[in-house]
DNA sequence: GGTCATGTGGAGCTAGTGCTCCATTTAGGG
DNA sequence: CCCTAAATGGAGCACTAGCTCCACATGACC
């Protein structure tokens, strides 16, 4: 790659990261290209499908966002690293309203992009299984409600403006609140997760994981039917 | 009014009403035009403003929401309803998409539907308090809380697409624990208010009621300053 | 310093938006 | 049945979007 080239490459997701942490990932490819100073032929050259600027662009956040899951996983306290685990990722999620929406979405050909979210989503299994062996985290909590939160944060993010820091936070409150074992039953400890969720029966049930993952693909139709005839 | 005049006006009320329900606001004016079978021209001179057609669509769907509310206050136990309320509206967010907008937006200009959204509100402040008053609802629970509930269920709905209903409840289902006094507490009834209160002071502040109202209007910037000076 | 593959930028295409203007049609009272 | 005020619809405006094409320029190897 010719160093000119290599140059506006560099130019072009920085503005993409500027423009899309500051408006979200609506802006235009015409802006992007505008506020690099590049042609719009050299963005679309380097970056034919919008998901590879995206993905270019998001790359070091969601290094970030790995990061994050590290620092919870060598926190002593899992119910602690729990917390903080989801505090930070909403907090990622207000100071950047493109990283608000890539969080909810999925980018299958931003291949490095997917695949540090996939080494968080693993993680978090492991993170959540710390927390409730340690009986502060309910039985009933589901790996795919972490989808729910950040889309619900997303929801507070999008919609609240200057207040979205404090109504965040308002959310996140409420929610580690939910996912606690009641400070009442604490004491029972790790052997209390089966009673806790019988006493909580009424929490409804969790969506199935594939159809978090469909709908971070923005599929808005149900599954085919695996039947071969029309 | 000419008779042909009401009837188109009404073909374009129901097109609205259609088409918003299916795929949220967005929806352009030239599209519910088409939709209703009349030009666009019609369409401008009965609603000259974006507001006015979505306040003239979502009427009916706005008083199901005070009627709602009025269920709510007529539930003789002040916790159920107050549940009631809370899931029945966030079922009315996953069953209808512009529904969904429409209830974290304000609409100036159309009367008739803030006037109605007004009365909730003010209802939902006696709804709380029965509830507060009953030992079941913690104290720490805020009027504008409300909206940051809209808002997050707003943002599930509007990314989850077929598994929304599921992922919807999942999320109500949280927060109302979360909400609920602690039953370990609840023999202390009325008078434990405080206590809760103080027990739980790590839950963050909510957002200002102003604050929430300026998001609703969509306003991305702080207050202006009552400085007269520039 | 010459040469040419590599890289560039913007004009130009299509498509869709909100909105205006005005020649034509039509309802409905007389 | 007729006549006019009321109502209509679509062509046309200015704008923005994504994306393609191609004449031109420039870096880097010899």
């Amino acid at each position: 790659m010719r160093a000119d080239a290599r140059r506006n490459r560099d130019r072009i997701v920085e503005a993409a990261r500027e423009l899309f942490t500051q408006h979200g990932l609506s802006v235009s490819t015409n802006e992007v290209a505008r506020h690099a100073g590049v042609g719009i032929a050299t963005l679309l050259r380097r970056f034919p499908t919008r998901d590879e600027l995206v993905g270019a662009a998001f790359f070091p956040k969601m290094t970030g966002y790995r990061d994050a899951m590290s620092a919870a996983l060598a926190d002593p306290d899992p119910w602690h690293g729990f917390c903080r685990f989801i505090e930070t990722v909403c907090g990622m999620q207000v100071a950047d309203l493109g990283f608000t929406e890539v969080l909810t979405r999925t980018f299958p050909t931003a291949r490095a992009l997917e695949s540090q979210r996939d080494e968080v989503a693993a993680d978090f299994g492991r993170l959540i299984g710390r927390a409730q062996a340690a009986g502060r985290l309910r039985a009933d909590f589901a790996h795919q409600d972490l989808v729910v939160i950040l889309m619900a944060n997303a929801g507070v993010v999008a919609s609240s403006g200057p207040a979205a820091e404090v109504a965040s936070r308002r959310l996140v409150g409420y929610l580690l609140r939910s996912f606690a074992v009641d400070a009442a039953h604490a004491a029972d400890a790790a052997d209390a997760d089966a009673d806790a969720a019988a006493a909580h029966a009424e929490l409804p049930p969790p969506p199935s994981r594939t159809a978090m993952y469909r709908a971070m693909l923005r599929l808005r139709t149900a599954p085919p039917e695996p039947d071969s005839s029309p």
